[in-house]
Order: C-alpha cells, then sequence, then structure tokens
DNA sequence: TTACAAAAGGACAAAAAGGTCTTCTTGTAA
DNA sequence: TTACAAGAAGACCTTTTTGTCCTTTTGTAA
C-alpha cells in the first residue's frame, strides 16, 4: 500500500504520540525496537519529520521527540503528501496521466469509489486518533514472523 | 497504485485483446507506441506474458502478439499476482506482518473494507471485459502532457 | 527457398528506494 | 561546568525497479 518511509514514518509518529500521551518522550532507539524497523533508517526518516515540523525533538540527555500538544492533529494526508506524494490519492489505476470522466480509463467507474474512500480514511484519520485507540501501542508493534 | 511491469502489462494486454476482437494481432513497435510506453521494456514485459502463458505470438513477417479466444479469460488478478505479488491484496495499510482481526493494527477497521473493494474489483474485472468497454482503445492511450 | 520482419534472450545501465555508518553538534543532567 | 547521551547531518552502500541495447533465433510471406 505504502512505501516503507511513509509506513515506517506512520509507526513512528504514531508510536510517539502514544507515549507522548503517557508523559514520555522517547527516542530512537526505543522506537525503532518498539516499531521494529532499522534505527538508522528511523533516525533518518524523524530528522526529515522535525524538518517538516511535524513534531520536535529535544537533544541530549533524556532527550526524544514529541508533538507539540498546541499544534493541530497531523492527518494521515499531510504526512503521506510529505513522504511519498499525491500518488494513491489522485493518481488513475490504469496509470494513464489524464484520467477523468470525459476521458476514463476503463478501470475508471470502479477504481473512482476505491480512490474516493482511501481519502477520506487519510483526510479524517490523524496520528493523535490512531493513537487514541486502546492498545494502540501494542497495535503499532510488527509482530510475528 | 500498481508498479510499472503491472501497469504496462495492464495496457499492453488491453490493447492487444482490443486489436484482436477486431482482427488484428499487433507487434511491439505497434503497441508501445499506442499505450505510449517504452519500446524495450514493453518487450521485455510482453516475454515474460508468453513464457506465463498468458499471450501466444507470432515470429516472422506480420507476427505479433494474441490472446487464445479458447482460453478463459485472464482475470486482473492474476496479472497482478504474477507481476507483483500479492501485497497491495493482502497487506496491512500499517505495514505490520500479522495484522488481523485479533491483533489489529490502528487502520485494520477502515482500511479492511477498502481492501475487500479492490479484490472484489481485480477478481471481477478481466483483461477481456475490460477491452469490450467501448472506445477502450483510446482509453489504453496515455494522452496528455 | 530465401529474405527479412519480428519476437526471444540476455547483458548492461540508470534511477529510485531502502538502508548503514561515521562524525559533528547540542544541551541536559549530574 | 563538564561529561556524555542523544539528535543532526551527510556520505556511502545495497537492492529493486525501470529501462536500454545488441545479438540470436524463428518462421512467415513473397
Amino acid at each position: 500500500m505504502f512505501n516503507k518511509e511513509t509506513e515506517y514514518a506512520l509507526r513512528s509518529l504514531v508510536y510517539i504520540q502514544y507515549r507522548n500521551n503517557r508523559d514520555n518522550m522517547p527516542g530512537i532507539e526505543e522506537i525503532s525496537t518498539e516499531i521494529e524497523a532499522p534505527q538508522s533508517f528511523i533516525a533518518k526518516i524523524l530528522q526529515r519529520m522535525v524538518r517538516l515540523g511535524f513534531i520536535g525533538s529535544v537533544k541530549g540527555k533524556g532527550g526524544g521527540y514529541y508533538f507539540d500538544a498546541n499544534n493541530a492533529e497531523l492527518s494521515l494526508k499531510e504526512l503521506i503528501l510529505a513522504t511519498e506524494g499525491g500518488n494513491i490519492l489522485n493518481g488513475c489505476g490504469f496509470g494513464l496521466k489524464h484520467c477523468n470522466s470525459e476521458n476514463p480509463c476503463p478501470l475508471h467507474e470502479q477504481y473512482g469509489p476505491i480512490r474516493d474512500t482511501i481519502n477520506k480514511l487519510v483526510s479524517e484519520e490523524t496520528i493523535q486518533s490512531l493513537a487514541r485507540k486502546e492498545n494502540a501501542a501494542f497495535r503499532v508493534k510488527n509482530i510475528g514472523t
């Protein structure tokens, strides 16, 4: 569905928010361990998240990452647009550059509703709404084989 | 949505079937021009399609590619599984290896219906059903910028 | 029956995605 | 007030995807 960067960013951010909700500020080591993703890759991705202004970071002893509770919630859409662009949200299932109701590809009619549902999902859900779900931390973990 | 190989395969095959329906057997040059895709890449992809038994080919003067009308229709699902595997059809939106109703990721509930709809679409639609749509050839073209 | 059009095959190359490693900088806690 | 934990930064590497090019084989049409 999403590429690795989006996937790891999503899992990291939900984990950060979940821990913030419990008055913790996790660091890279904790995050990468808990979401089961490569530590240095997560470091790089979170660095980008900080530069984008999605999260804040604290350096030095006891440091880590946090969401500023004063900022608006971060929708999945904003995150996805920043990490992999709008291809999933706008692209034609057939790969045509100009596919629309006047000039539809053979999949247009059936794919439209799917794309709409995806757009609705990523517009309505936020990192915070996902982190609020009970057991969110557990569900963030990449358990299993 | 799909990767390039799937996308080009899809467009090529629909085009081939569309031309077959009109008693033509297009070659690589015609196909790649009409669907606006790199000729040598299309050649390689169609070679794979032949090896998979999805289409037949005729060498020599007047040669090209064709669907055997005696074979069953080729569902999009079969094609997708062959070109890029079942990730889109089975994968978890959150990227978890084991995401299910007992151990759901935070997106599980909302993503499930989307995945189901995609599965329904690719199971029901075939290359042939797409090629039958009026104006299919035009709609296969990648017109525009 | 042969010329040649067209597919088959495979080596190679470029670009993007995914990931690692090392060094530098910062700033908090002791 | 300094030690050091932890993030920042960027070079570099690997794998996968996407694509190109060239040679060989095939088989139909003339």
